[in-house]
DNA sequence: CAAAGATACCTTGACAGGCGATGTACCGTG
DNA sequence: CACGGTACATCGCCTGTCAAGGTATCTTTG
């Protein structure tokens, strides 16, 4: 994994719900997902996303429900609620002011603030 | 201060850095500085300003002296050293990448990974 | 001149999110 | 039947942030 986890912090959530915004899923997915989608660059640790399901499911984020699956490993699944998707809206918008301002703070201006 | 810490978490370092490539400064003042590019929108609080010195002073990034004022509180002003130049390039080239990661995983796209 | 506010630095302790380590259980393949 | 892949889950540590508190100096204001 070549990203800091400090630089990617606080966008866990933000990321697991615009994963569920298209689809229910489950952990295991939604994690492959993200390795495939960023050409395995990055990845959720599993702690990670499964600490991040339980936040999200307590704060009516998103609930999970078991699939029905006749082989392999039991799979729960998660979707997103109406509450989901008024919190995801929130925090892409978050996202958006965030990078606009670290984008302007980590510019090397020659025109220091004048005190 | 309108955005979560979490999202700017791990820059607090590369913002200092910047500020420190134009001129030597001290802690006081780079906050000021950072209230006034980004409108108010955010402040480093001076706990987190002055554990962040710390850490780059031990990794070599920057070195300290006291100022000479005549007047008013004693400043400690902070200067980036080679090293520091060196680790501030790496730490762009990764909010860069983070920036792009961040961007495609937030995106909803309508075409999920097939499993 | 006393009080208040701005400048300027610093430390302590708590908190929260990320994650390494570890465990469980099932399945297919060689 | 051992091994690797799928899939979920928890514990405890680590690290960066920050509220709260403290010190000291100077300027402004009533």
């Amino acid at each position: 994994m070549s990203i800091a986890s400090d630089l990617i912090r606080g966008h866990t959530e933000t990321i697991i719900l615009a994963h569920l915004i298209s689809q229910d899923s489950y952990g295991y997915e939604i994690n492959k997902a993200i390795q495939h989608k960023t050409a395995g660059q990055y990845e959720l640790k599993e702690a990670t996303l499964y600490t991040a399901f339980r936040r999200l499911e307590e704060s009516g984020a998103i609930t999970s429900y078991w699939g029905d699956e006749k082989s392999g490993a039991r799979r729960r699944y998660y979707q997103i609620t109406p509450r989901g998707r008024v919190t995801l809206a929130r925090l892409k918008a978050e996202w958006e002011t965030a990078k606009e301002l670290i984008d302007t703070l980590v510019a090397e201006e020659d025109a220091p603030y004048a005190n």
